[in-house]
DNA sequence: ATCTTTTTCGCAAACGTTTTCGTGTTTATA
DNA sequence: TATAAACACGAAAACGTTTGCGAAAAAGAT
């Protein structure tokens, strides 16, 4: 096993000193070309590497941007850190990742584990049952010890940082409008509790929708899932709810404001046997992969989630290695997309 | 903005020496009691949190895992990151995330990236490329420089390290058996070509699985998918390819190596009438969401994607705060599970 | 041969910790 | 009261770097 060569070892084995070899390997013109070149080989041969975390330590960062996500098994969220980390790379920073596990505690755990000097910055979105709680004492204290943050996706106005979000608001107005230019007349929503912005704002676009197009909504139309309790039971009960609203009336358009849900829409219309898109149309937002190999395939609001990770990423390194203070905080709104697949037709 | 405070901060502040607030604060029987209450406060009212930074390099560990994977857009890689990352944080360790992209250089680079320091070990699942090139210096190089390794699901034998594989042998005979036992009688396998070792098992289940049941195997059943071209091109060169196979024999049951193989066998299928699963009965490998969600849903061999992200955690870290050498090396062999669906009821 | 300039290198500080050892002060013991 | 023991704290080294500055040696100029 041969350990990792320093430079304090490579200058007792020399005969010179440390700060001779440290100058010697980044190419100062204060050593002379011999002991130079003698000093390089010798690195080379021993596969010479300085230690980061030396590095980090003097320089007093550590080139590496913390990332704090509700989730890791979800096509969206894993998708925004390939992008964080494609362009984070490209920079030269790692990436370290933290759950919250859609948990407060987990991710106030999580930040203060990370923000004695383990990183640079963050980039987070926010956990359902920190929307829930409202406190954010955490997110403002990182700030206030110089901490940058990059929100994504699930932000919160009250907080001084740069967000990156996509057009909720409008990409739901434009899916109903959709499904309204396709003759849809009677559209129903299956959305989140209110406390999550996207689920909130996504609503928001549904009732313009609706107005604008003279409409009027009907409120045993919208059902408001509660998924605080574990996955498979509330897919159950959000199963019949479906169950209950498509024969209860004549529903012929969802528009569901995540991905699992239009899926589990689909799947109770065909129990139903109603015909997808004769006679029901569904549209859903998010490109994850169920919504492509669904079949029928499904139309869905494109979130850019990659995007949107590429973005919050550069917005980081940009104000890490800006001089300036940190105080200009920028909000990005990415367009949405729609992708028509078969479910609309 | 409060910056963080420091131990010099604090005793120049008291007015006592460096050594003595760090053994106040950790409670050391040294320090007076007056004088311990006195900074313990002051740290509170600051909220002194040591700098992890400095730790890591006095203590020569950083406390951080790092983990290698090829890919993490997919649904198996990030329920096993799952698993890393709960018992990692669990025991106190924090995880930093490199993306081969399925690229060796990228693979190489990353892993140089976190080896001069920055993490104390590597869990990692080999990239294709280094599969294909058979170029495992890194890994060795690693190893030499006292840096263990963790290998999961596609691993090497060469390289002396601890492995966590499923048991893809035995779980696809179980598969095929399966179909066998359902009555098949012509059974395809879409699988992929032999360089990437689970789709060589996986392959070899099927053919001994055929043997053991005294059926003859036929070349013309067996599809060895190229999938190192861009994604979506390849699943339309596998569609027309698994439509042919379709059309000219008179197959009763599919064994794909993975989750997309196997839904996209549903697809032509569908396309071409076949019932499933009375026409026809198909089982892919992998629990991914898609199986689930899929209509008919789709029967599994269950990887344990999680479950392996556990052991390779938990074995990465006890040889970590193990004080032995790291000679002996584990296989773990995860048996998996069939999870019966409509696919072959 | 003396003075100035250039070249080449080492010292020491700094980043923020922990910990060993030493030292001065107080208290207890003979 | 002299001496030993107990107590309270500080100095310094170490982890591995980088870098400003001073100094010695070599080279050049007069």
């Amino acid at each position: 096993m041969r350990q990792t060569v320093t430079l304090k070892q490579i200058a007792n084995e020399i005969g010179v000193s440390i700060s001779t070899v440290s100058k010697a390997l980044r190419n100062s013109v204060e050593i002379g070309a011999e002991t130079k070149l003698k000093i390089q080989a010798y690195a080379k041969l021993y596969n010479y590497r300085p230690n980061n975390i030396a590095l980090s330590l003097k320089n007093r960062k550590t080139k590496t941007i913390g990332v704090i996500i509700p989730e890791i098994v979800h096509h969206f969220f894993s998708k925004v850190i390939k992008g964080i980390e494609q362009v984070a790379n490209k920079r030269g920073y790692n990436v370290i990742i933290g759950l919250s596990n859609e948990s407060f505690d987990k991710e106030v755990i999580n930040m203060q584990l990370l923000a004695n000097g383990s990183i640079d910055g963050f980039i987070l979105s926010i956990s359902k049952e920190t929307l829930l709680k409202q406190d954010y004492h955490h997110f403002t204290e990182s700030i206030d010890q110089g901490m940058p943050i990059v929100m994504f996706d699930r932000v919160v106005n009250d907080i001084k940082c740069d967000k990156v979000v996509v057009d909720d608001y409008e990409g739901s107005r434009k899916a109903v409008e959709l499904l309204i230019s396709k003759g849809c007349k009677n559209i129903a929503l299956i959305t989140t509790k209110d406390y999550v912005s996207v689920g909130r704002l996504r609503t928001k676009g549904y009732l313009e929708a609706l107005d604008l197009n003279k409409i009027v909504a009907n409120s045993e139309f919208i059902l408001k899932v509660d998924d605080n309790d574990v996955s498979d039971d509330h897919l159950e009960s959000l199963e019949s709810d479906i169950e209950k609203l498509l024969k209860q009336n004549k529903v012929d358009g969802i528009f569901a404001v995540n991905e699992i849900y239009a899926i589990t829409a689909m799947k109770v219309a065909r129990k139903l046997k109603l015909n997808i898109p004769e006679n029901i149309k569904i549209i859903g937002f998010t490109d994850g992969v169920l919504s492509k190999h669904a079949s029928p395939s499904l139309t869905t609001v494109s979130q850019h989630a990659k995007k949107m990770g590429e973005i919050s990423a550069k917005l980081i390194i940009d104000k890490l290695e800006s001089k300036e203070t940190h105080e200009n905080n920028e909000l990005i709104i990415i367009p949405t997309e729609i992708i028509e697949r078969e479910s609309t037709l």
